[in-house]
RNA sequence: GUGACUGUGGUGCAGUGGUUAGCACGUCUGACUGUGGAUCAGAAGGUCGAGGGUUCAAAUCCCUCCAGUCACCCCA
């Protein structure tokens, strides 16, 4: 007979128990890092109604966008492209039961229906931090101080915090005398200095029939943006060459309070650069933007991305509400963990840390009964169930498993009233009175 | 949406026109009826991605489709 194929859904993805240990693990992590912020949780429906979604952040995410229906439904609705969009409308939709500011976290999946590749898939988990109410910049440090306190605790020891802000992309526009037209244009060619180049960028520009006093005007700002300038003396030389555009004086302002704000959070410095050639696609963006990048294998893109979006709370509610955060991209960052091996020693790939052997029919319910008291102590125990299997198998059985600890409760056993137990990673053996099982457990895991 | 590469047991691969398609790992069984990781012996497991064409003969050459991977765009 014919089976029925087994393939998944393009770009979205079984998990073993071996994954969501490390992923129950990472998103552990993140949550107690949110908590110690003072970020509260949040759920949303995976689906929206279509209208929520479309049109905010951008055309590009619009065509990325999954359509859900059920045959016989009237609404129209959609699969949610990212968590801050739906927290938009949560805010506008629940303002009277939240004190502003509002400090949200909301752990959840999205799917974008993108052609997958290397950290991308069509189904992720995103983890939002956001702080709705507030116009300050040191909402924005705050979020900057989440992301690298969290990469940090996670193991990441090299990573950097790109910090940008839309106002000054848009004064840079405004300088070199770029037609709002082509601004679009304009920030996909500075986004990517990084990958070809001032001179690539400059080709780029040309390439896409910019006049040579424009190409030329931009090329001086861009060159600001050496290594080793330091940030702020950069922001100060910055400052001079936008004179007179009030958005960018805005924009830089606001870099140089996030800076002060930093420091005062004790985010380390030398995790975060500003870095003016940075745009980001989302459309929503009003101010500050940032990105995360893990520099060490630096080949999986970003692991996190944010910034303030300050109008578009405005687009469900009579009056916008200040509002900056950050995601976490869960998916890359496990990829990265994977590589570089920074999981803690004790996720062993199953979350049993007894396994019970059973000697025969006679004595299963021995078995069955000391099981039962190392779960009620807490401890994680399986009893063999196939009688058949010869005991060495049940041991290898323990072993492929990731078991640490194997219980011996044999007719010898029995008769005497105690029970063996054998820590695998080393074969320690003990044998300890049956009322003292647990504790005898207890110290072989402990070590 | 654009481009490149790749599809052979569960996994990784070999096989580039010629008898019943091989190897490694894994799985299962046994040596080992009260103790795992090692060793040895044996077994199961494949419509060679699908369809069509060329040929006496196709996993191998050609065409189409499908799928996967990577890159671009964009993004986490």
């Amino acid at each position: 007979m014919a089976k029925i194929d087994t393939r998944l859904p393009k770009g979205m993805r079984d998990f073993l128990p071996s994954d969501m240990l490390k992923r129950d693990y990472v998103f552990g992590v993140v949550r107690d890092v949110f908590e110690t912020f003072g970020f509260e949780p949040i759920d949303t429906p995976v689906l929206e109604m279509r209208d929520t979604l479309l049109g905010k952040s951008g055309e590009d995410a619009d065509k990325l966008i999954y359509y859900a229906q059920h045959p016989g439904g009237k609404e129209e609705l959609a699969l949610r492209y990212d968590l801050t969009v739906p927290l938009s409308r949560f805010v506008a939709m629940h303002e009277n039961d939240l004190l502003m500011p509002f400090r949200r976290y909301h752990i959840a999946p999205v799917w974008r229906g993108d052609r997958p590749q290397k950290g991308r898939y069509r189904e992720f988990y995103q983890c939002d931090a956001d702080i709705v109410g507030i116009p300050d910049m040191s909402a924005d440090a705050e979020i900057i101080s989440v992301v690298a306190t969290a990469l940090k605790r996670l193991g990441f020891a090299d990573f950097t915090v790109k910090v940008n802000n839309r106002k000054i992309l848009t004064a840079i526009g405004i300088f070199s005398g770029v037609p709002d037209a082509q601004l679009g244009s304009l920030y996909r060619s500075i986004d990517k200095l990084d990958k070809i180049g001032l001179n690539g960028v400059v080709k780029d520009l040309r390439d896409n029939g910019l006049p040579e006093d424009v190409v030329n005007r931009m090329v001086g700002l861009l060159d600001l943006r050496g290594e080793n300038v330091p940030s702020l003396d950069m922001l100060a030389h910055l400052r001079e060459q936008l004179d007179g555009i009030g958005l960018g004086q805005e924009g830089i302002t606001e870099l140089e309070q996030m800076v002060e704000f930093m420091d005062a959070l004790a985010v380390p410095s030398d995790s975060v650069e500003i870095d003016v050639a940075m745009v980001r696609g989302l459309s929503y963006y009003t101010g500050p933007v940032f990105e995360t990048v893990i520099t060490k294998p630096d080949n999986l893109g970003s692991v996190t991305g944010g910034g303030r979006y300050d109008e578009l709370i405005g687009l469900f509610r009579k009056q916008s509400l200040p509002t900056t955060g950050t995601s976490l991209g869960i998916e890359r960052i496990i990829d990265l963990l994977d590589l570089l091996d920074l999981y803690p020693p004790e996720l062993t790939g199953t979350v049993v840390q007894v396994l019970v052997t059973v000697f025969g029919a006679d004595t299963q319910r021995d078995s069955m009964r000391l099981t039962s008291e190392l779960r009620a102590a807490g401890i994680h125990a399986e009893a063999i169930m196939q009688l058949q299997k010869s005991l060495g198998k049940q041991v290898q059985y323990a072993d492929r498993k990731g078991a640490r600890v194997v219980a011996f409760l044999g007719p010898d056993e029995i008769a005497s009233g105690v029970v063996k137990f054998k820590r695998l990673s080393d074969g320690q053996e003990v044998t300890a009175a049956r009322d003292r099982a647990t504790l005898a457990v207890r110290d072989l895991l402990a070590e």
